[in-house]
RNA sequence: GGGAUCUUAGCUCAGCUGGGAGAGCAUCUGCCUUACAAGCAGAGGGUCACAGGUUCGAGCCCUGUAGGUCCCACCA
């Protein structure tokens, strides 16, 4: 056959123009198809600010191979892309990019911010889209999202409503998580806390009563000028007779009470805390239970107001030393310590936060939390590994309410309005609603919603909900989830109790969860780092087969995994391996090739080939069942370079120049059938270089429609076996050659003895195969030693005995030095094997086959032993 | 403080429900054998962290210890 593959493959010649005709001929479109079962993945939606870093390159790598699988497995396998507003992340850097230009977002006024946003992601939103397909996702593009467009725009107002209308949405006034630099609040969970080296400072009150000093500490003294108490266990007996007394707060000397507190810890510090409770969580509580005033002393950039003068316009941290400063000069400063602590920061740009109280809007949790974690109980969904559902329901058992307002213009804009006349607040679908009391124009709540609370939304938003649309019938709930268990909190858990009260399903049946992909060294891949590796510059050197590849390759689900080039460079060499073992392949097919050979013309090594490669597809497609990708992808691997290559290839090759043509046609059958189905079985993994190879081998249209490979109970041939006993003398004979530094090219004589006829009979059947892969001058296949010189090398396979006469090589020291360490080997496995035998405990209590099968082993042993033994007394004898 | 997870060959990691330790890379030896030197044929290298326990049998299950990583948590 005329063939015009290179010898080595290159990827850029064919990834692009496959995925275009891929995308042409609406391979990736799915069609509702009511006769097949529905397989649905939605993507989690990469930011419209961000470039495709190794962390999509591998989610996304995991989605394709499933959804490629399915759709070759018979079902209508539906993938949905779009992309995230992002609405934080995109508005900080649209402000960063502004500020370049010297205007702030208030020279510009909201609307015509939001223009530039709007053009912000035309002009970006793309991108990430583009590097995706780089990767060979094939994803419903017709069905792209994005998760501010129209219809998703339209579910998370109605979410809202509906959520508002049921009490779960409600407006409070609550200490929340403040970022100073992104000007906004922040949910519990985009708070990420660090570790940090600060001081403990030891401060003094004096009792107003001027009876004596208390001593506390604080690792934020800024904090005390909106101190309101401070506090002492109920149980503790040093501060029992201070309880309702007052001390005077230094610096504001204001006079403040001591208060009682079951939150105070005895052990800790002295016992006393003081207590802010505008800005810290805890003594926001403590406040509430005491009813103490709530004194905020900062502006929303965390600089002091100015009703504090002297620190008026501070930043926080000026703030700190000014106020150390004076209350030493006060004599207030006891001393000050070392100390690290937790420190809360912004997860998008690290800024440490500062709670505060404030009015936000909230989702009350508790409520649906509970179904949330009922369905993940009952298994309604699962999580891959398990044991990820304990991060899930950690999160859900102490789950506090969500605060979903930003102080942003990016985003979903709250559907809330305020009558300024007469104070009424109603929530509306209208964007521009009359007060229903008054009549009068209303303003609408100037604040956006968090990302996160329209991305809860997207496996059903997606499909046109709220509307009862053919999609959302037919394709939700989505089968697989796909995600790093650093997004379990943000998102997973927020999909799954929005999609159980809002639809009353679970939005997924599994979470495939993934690690991380870390640096060589073990490291995150950073920015600030600089040690990220751009996934498209790995599919520009290697191209995306490799990359896909690499990232799924020894790999278990939810561990992270080390990035090396050399690990890329071992998946390029794999693709060169597939490509080139099917250029020779192609090489020797005739143009009459024939499409079927009788059963019979099969030659043992056509079975062989065909009996590993059945047992191939059942474990793979088991494998993948169970979502153990890694697995899967390394049988597939072993196979195709072990056995398919290094042996099938090399026992056909013999058949090529022959002039039987019924056992050329059948190897020729033989080859392009097995590698046909391996590349099927491969392709959800390089869809790229199986597509190529596979068109020209077959002239088919596609592999990526072409149906998944399935067990075939014919091919499982009873004497397909026999091709192992030719394994065996041909790996025996090459390691002696080795060891005996026989020159390759060199042909020796080989004498195979055998006791057993049916063993000879078999070698008899492979002579050919024998005599080729062994360099074989002459081969005989004799029962008894006779002809042989008796120092000709030898070496023990199980049932027989090989004989290699080249005199001029032999040294019988050697040689027995040789034989002795198999004797001690074998001696070994056989009190290994008699132990077992003869422990009444395992003959009793082990499974049947178990012993069956130690039996079998220990008569193999003892004949090799036999026969080691016989040789080595033959070559003590010569000596 | 609580929880999860890891500890297997020089390196990076697999090892599915317990039944004789694997891969890739690296190292060493020999090969341009007419698909592939990004290749072929061999070799060396592991008391599976440690200590107990369950079992006829443990890398795998249980308990504890040590070290690493991560998540969570209101010790100011």
């Amino acid at each position: 056959m005329e063939i015009k593959m290179e010898k080595t493959y290159d990827p850029k010649k064919i990834e692009d123009s496959w995925y275009k005709k891929w995308q042409q001929r609406g391979y990736f479109h799915a069609d509702i198809d009511k006769s097949k079962k529905p397989y649905t993945i939605v993507m989690p939606p990469p930011n419209i600010t961000g470039q495709l870093h190794m962390g999509h390159a591998l989610d996304n790598t995991l989605q394709d191979i499933l959804i490629r699988y399915k759709r070759m497995s018979g079902y209508c396998a539906l993938w949905v892309p779009g992309t995230d507003h992002a609405s934080i992340a995109t508005e900080a850097k649209i402000v960063e990019a502004m500020r370049e230009e010297g205007i702030s977002k208030e020279d510009l006024g909201r609307d015509k911010f939001l223009e530039r946003a709007w053009a912000w992601k035309e002009q970006y939103g793309g991108r990430i889209v583009s590097q995706l397909k780089k990767m060979g996702s094939s994803c419903d593009w017709d069905r792209e999202r994005f998760t501010m467009d129209e219809g998703c725009s339209k579910a998370v107002k109605e979410v809202f409503i509906r959520l508002h209308k049921k009490g779960y949405i409600y407006r409070g006034e609550r200490i929340i998580n403040w970022c100073p630099h992104c000007m906004t609040s922040l949910s519990d969970a985009e708070v990420e806390y660090e570790e940090q080296a600060g001081h403990f400072w030891h401060l003094r009150y004096q009792l107003s009563d001027k009876s004596g000093y208390v001593n506390l500490a604080t690792t934020r003294p800024e904090t005390l000028l909106g101190d309101t108490a401070i506090a002492v266990n109920p149980k503790d007996e040093r501060y029992k007779d201070l309880v309702g007394k007052t001390v005077i707060l230094p610096i504001v000397h204001r006079e403040i009470p001591i208060v009682a507190d079951e939150y105070v810890d005895i052990e800790f510090g002295t016992g006393v805390v003081k207590i802010t409770p505008a800005h810290d969580p805890n003594d926001f509580e403590v406040g509430k239970r005491h009813n103490l005033p709530i004194i905020n002393v900062m502006t929303d950039d965390a600089k002091i107001i100015d009703d504090y003068k002297a620190y008026a316009g501070m930043d926080r941290y000026k703030a700190r030393e000014a106020i150390v400063k004076d209350l030493e000069k006060e004599g207030a400063l006891v001393k000050i310590e070392d100390y690290s602590h937790n420190v809360g920061t912004c997860y998008r740009c690290g800024t440490t936060v500062e709670p505060r109280v404030s009015t936000q809007w909230f989702v009350k949790m508790k409520e649906m939390a509970k179904p949330a974690i009922e369905a993940v109980k009952k298994g309604d969904t699962k999580f891959v590994p398990s044991h990820f559902e304990k991060i899930y329901f950690h999160w859900l058992e102490n789950i506090r309410d969500w605060c979903i307002s930003r102080q942003l213009w990016w985003g979903h804009r709250i559907p809330a309005f305020y009558c300024d006349d007469c104070g009424e607040l109603i929530v509306s679908k209208d964007d521009n609603p009359c007060c229903t009391k008054c009549g009068k124009q209303m303003r609408q709540d100037p604040d956006t919603l968090d990302t996160w609370f329209s991305s809860a939304l997207w496996p059903f938003s997606t499909l046109g909900w709220p509307e009862k649309t053919e999609d959302l019938d037919y394709f939700y709930p989505t089968s697989t989830l796909v995600t790093g268990y650093d997004i379990i909190p943000f998102w997973v858990m927020r999909m799954m109790f929005s999609g159980l009260e809002q639809t009353g399903e679970v939005p997924f049946d599994t979470v495939l969860i993934h690690g991380l992909v870390r640096d060589s060294q073990g490291r995150k891949m950073s920015k600030s780092l600089g040690n990220g590796i751009d996934p498209l510059e790995v599919i520009d050197k290697y191209g995306a087969d490799a990359l896909r590849l690499t990232l799924v390759t020894g790999n278990a689900p939810g561990n992270d995994m080390r990035f090396y080039w050399e690990r890329v460079e071992a998946s390029r060499n794999f693709a060169n391996k597939v490509w080139n073992a099917s250029r020779f392949i192609m090489m020797n097919m005739d143009e009459d090739a024939v499409d079927e050979v009788p059963v019979e013309t099969l030659k043992l090594a056509d079975k062989w080939i065909l009996k590993k490669y059945n047992k191939l597809v059942s474990e793979v497609t088991a494998n993948m069942d169970k979502f153990e990708l890694g697995v899967a992808v390394a049988k597939l691997y072993d196979f195709i370079w072990e056995d398919f290559c290094n042996w099938y290839i090399e026992l056909s090759k013999i058949r090529f120049n022959s002039s039987d043509k019924e056992s050329r046609d059948a190897a020729l059958w033989t080859l392009k059938t097995v590698l046909t189905g391996a590349l099927k079985l491969l392709h959800p993994y390089m869809p790229f270089i199986t597509e190529e190879i596979y068109v020209n081998l077959t002239k088919d249209e596609s592999i990526m429609i072409s149906s998944w490979p399935i067990y075939n109970a014919d091919w499982d041939f009873a004497d397909a076996e026999a091709i192992e006993a030719v394994k065996e003398v041909v790996r025996s004979v090459r390691n002696i050659r080795s060891e005996m530094n026989v020159a390759p090219s060199k042909k020796i004589q080989i004498n195979i003895v055998s006791e057993e006829r049916e063993l000879r009979e078999t070698y008899e059947l492979c002579r050919e195969y024998i005599e080729a892969l062994c360099k074989a001058s002459q081969l005989n296949i004799q029962a008894d030693k006779s002809g042989i010189d008796d120092d000709a090398v030898s070496t023990v396979i199980p049932n027989a005995v090989i004989y290699m006469p080249f005199a001029e090589m032999v040294d019988i020291e050697k040689e027995i030095d040789r034989l002795s360490k198999e004797e001690a080997r074998l001696k070994k496995e056989l009190a290994r094997s008699n132990g077992m035998l003869n422990n009444e405990k395992f003959m009793s209590k082990a499974p049947e086959q178990k012993v069956a099968e130690e039996r079998e082993k220990l008569e193999k042993y003892e004949q090799m032993m036999e026969q080691v033994k016989q040789r080595l007394e033959q070559l003590t004898q010569i000596k």
